[in-house]
DNA sequence: CTGTTCTCCTGTGGGC
DNA sequence: TGCCCACAGGAGAACA
């Protein structure tokens, strides 16, 4: 599913296809996502330009000429890019919910099994945007600092996976990178976030730096779902310390990756090396 | 304000 | 081979 890694790389992905673009018609065949596809998205859009894209959280942000676009992957979202030198295009798919094709010719498409995505429509300012309020700060700026995230934690008493997901803290971290990243940390993902010290704090924001970094380079990872931006059919998973690793052995001392549901996710950790 | 629970949806995989 | 069903999972909304 996509995580901070996948959208960066989707942005970087689809941004220089469209940047700059007009947009000349939008069809959207399915409005029932997580959220309804507002009627004024195919209305407002024809005629204008995207300007520019930018990625905050796991939202992508499509700053058109005249008003923003607003596009979250949830659990099975893409998007991908199909080529004016490749047309005709192949018709659109079962879960091809919205096309937006462009004066050049090229087309955008939304793809999203499962419908927890969300493609929204705002006349305003990003930071007015409601959905972008009381957001945590971006985990790879300057402002994700450990004294921050531990002044954060001090009132705090869900667990810190808890607390990570959550994103009123820091933002990006799904299941996935929260359940490695606390490995890397060697902090028990149970382990409530005011307990947390200053040194767990530290080698929690290094480690969440360091697995978020490591997947972007990698192009991003994913379970299945993920489709690579140009269409070239996704990415190979990446490896996983512990996620999805149950009973199999700890890769820093052998002993088998327990399994334990916090908040209906699944959590994966090493009882030896994540003290609680 | 804090913390918890519910809900959306469908592909996947285990059991038989 | 086919059918049934529990399950996963981001995050807003509703609720306590």
């Amino acid at each position: 599913m996509p995580e901070l890694p996948e959208v960066e790389v989707t942005k970087l992905g689809i941004a220089p296809h469209i940047e700059g673009k007009k947009i000349v018609r939008v069809q959207v065949r399915q409005p029932r996502l997580r959220r309804p596809v507002p009627s004024a998205l195919a209305e407002s859009l024809p005629d204008a330009h995207i300007v520019r894209i930018q990625r905050r959280a796991k939202y992508l942000l499509f700053d058109c000429d005249i008003g923003l676009m607003v596009i979250h992957l949830g659990m099975s979202g893409s998007l991908r890019i199909l080529l004016p030198e490749h047309r005709p295009y192949p018709i659109a798919e079962k879960h091809d919910h919205i096309d937006w094709l462009f004066a050049d010719g090229t087309l955008m498409r939304y793809r999203d099994p499962r419908r927890f995505g969300m493609v929204d429509w705002f006349c305003g300012a990003p930071e007015h945007y409601s959905l972008l309020q009381n957001q945590g700060v971006e985990p790879l700026e300057d402002a994700f600092q450990p004294h921050f995230l531990y002044t954060q934690c001090q009132r705090k008493k869900q667990a810190i996976k808890t607390v990570l997901m959550q994103g009123k803290i820091v933002v990006g971290v799904g299941n996935i990178y929260a359940n490695e990243a606390l490995f890397y940390a060697g902090i028990h993902p149970n382990k409530r976030a005011c307990d947390l010290n200053l040194q767990d704090c530290t080698r929690l924001v290094k480690a969440i730096r360091n697995v978020l970094q490591a997947a972007i380079r990698m192009g991003g990872s994913s379970l299945k779902d993920f489709v690579h931006s140009d269409g070239s059919g996704g990415y190979f998973q990446q490896h996983y310390a512990v996620y999805g690793k149950a009973n199999q052995a700890c890769v820093q001392c052998a002993r088998p990756i327990e399994k334990i549901t916090i908040d209906a996710r699944s959590s994966f950790f090493c009882a030896a090396c994540q003290k609680g």
